[in-house]
DNA sequence: TTTCATTGTTTACATCTGTAATCGATACGA
DNA sequence: TCGTATCGATTACAGATGTAAACAATGAAA
């Protein structure tokens, strides 16, 4: 994954990571609500995404079909690290502290985070 | 901040978070080193910035002074929150999840959590 | 077989971003 | 006072991004 994902590719991977594999007009199915896109826009993305080597393309018959090849919880860690680094100086307990502050987190939140901590200290 | 601070903007920003009000040859000193950037570029970043209104320009004499007008913690908590709302369905248990996972939690940083939920909690 | 619809490919184009050169005003040193 | 260094403003320009039209191949319908 040389180049970065976008946004708008963004909503493509996550109908794919929602199912796959699918062909373009499936996908723009998915997303075209959303997003109000023409097909034309969906299977462009889909082809900057086979360029950039994180969406596979295997030919079925006259079609293709989409697969993604990250995997969401990898890119995902890899977003939350890369914003990790870029603002709190690689450190996790800021975010969370940032997050809190600003009233994000619900109690929920922070019953969970704490069975997780448990887990974590175990 | 209708529009978005961009990587480039950002190292800007942190040398006014650092330090302000700053005249922009002070701000180029500041970030010359780490980027390479010419002092062009950064009178560049800086009119951008004042424009998307994430910095102030006061005259001062001939030349500007430049300050951020959103602070760091603010800026950090919605880049935060943008996150977890795009990769996390707004949760932030996952996000924390995936950072522990990626093994890129400190026993420190677990112990400081734990801390910081213990006191949300109270 | 002729046509139409569908699929992928190529090309387009405006905006944003990174990076900077150039230009015009102007203050400071000689 | 005259040139020179400096500052902000204007303009530039290539690559990325969002959004899509146009085109070519081809399979399906008539």
């Amino acid at each position: 994954m040389t180049k970065p994902i976008t946004e708008a590719e963004l909503s493509v991977m996550e109908a794919l990571w929602a199912e796959s594999p699918l062909t373009a007009s499936a996908v723009t199915d998915r997303v075209a609500d959303e997003r109000g896109w023409s097909p034309q826009t969906v299977k462009t993305l889909l082809s900057r995404l086979v360029e950039k080597g994180a969406v596979s393309h295997e030919k079925d018959g006259r079609r293709f079909l989409y697969a993604p090849i990250i995997a969401r919880g990898d890119y995902a860690a890899g977003e939350s690290r890369r914003l990790v680094d870029r603002l709190f100086g690689g450190k996790v307990t800021p975010l969370v502290a940032h997050l809190a502050e600003a009233d994000s987190l619900s109690d929920e939140d922070v019953a969970e985070i704490e069975k997780l901590i448990r887990e974590l200290k175990s």
